[in-house]
DNA sequence: CATCTATGTTGACACATGTCGAACCAAGCG
DNA sequence: CGCTTGGTTCGACATGTGTCAACATAGATG
């Protein structure tokens, strides 16, 4: 064997992108970064499709969920399977597979920080 | 005068989907109807651009902002008249023509109700 | 009225996105 | 090993979206 665990780093997908993102949108002018960043975790949740999911997985028993328990929503399950692919790319889920079926989850510092961008004050004080 | 102020209905742009949307997200699994109308403002904060001029507004003086104030994203001015266009569709931003300016507006409660949706305990008690 | 400035609208175009069927991978099971 | 079930990936297609240049409109101002 002449490369074993090499190069750990470039992950595949890191949801880096969630926690420590950006201030309050009304106390200052959004960065083109910021903006950025932010517009991604909005736009994944900007498709009614994928908010259903992400709502079923939020919602059911420990915030977490097999795929076949949420996949009723009208659309194909390759269709399904794509927008959890994008839910997870955009750090707003992360999936794990036990046994035969694979299950999503929802990271609560995800709801927890852009519940902080939409803060009306950010209680300067 | 024939038709003087009649059919005071349909009118153009009724940013009515807003206020009282949907419960949490994380409350139960969301309806084909709520999912729609959430996502709709999640889509129209999914754009860097429109998520600069929102931010641009909010954070502005009296949550109120001249186009000539915000308009420096990047963009053409086209461009940015069409964003803010998309955000009034939303029902995130409103408008108002002042003599020569036209002043763009932020919702509180749009805030306020989009911030809901991300609470993580609905505090049932 | 002529004209200038500040915004909005239109038309066109490249690109991204949502969707599906078909094919493919992964576990369990006879 | 082949079969079945759960889930993802691929390829294709139609539609949506962001962008700009060109044109149009609304007040202000001369």
């Amino acid at each position: 064997m002449s490369n074993t665990k090499v190069l750990p780093l470039l992950e595949p997908e890191v949801p880096e992108a969630v926690a420590p993102c950006c201030p309050p949108l009304t106390e200052r002018p959004f960065t083109a970064e910021e903006a950025e960043t932010a517009a991604r975790m909005f736009k994944a949740l900007g498709d009614p499709v994928r908010l259903r999911l992400f709502s079923a997985v939020a919602s059911h028993e420990g915030g977490e969920a097999c795929v076949c328990d949420i996949s009723d929503v009208g659309v194909s399950q390759p269709t399904v399977s794509h927008h959890l692919k994008k839910l997870k790319e955009a750090g707003l889920l992360t999936s794990e597979r036990r046994g035969t079926w694979v299950y999503y989850r929802v990271e609560p510092s995800v709801l927890a920080a852009m519940g902080k961008l939409l803060t009306i004050a950010p209680a300067v004080a």
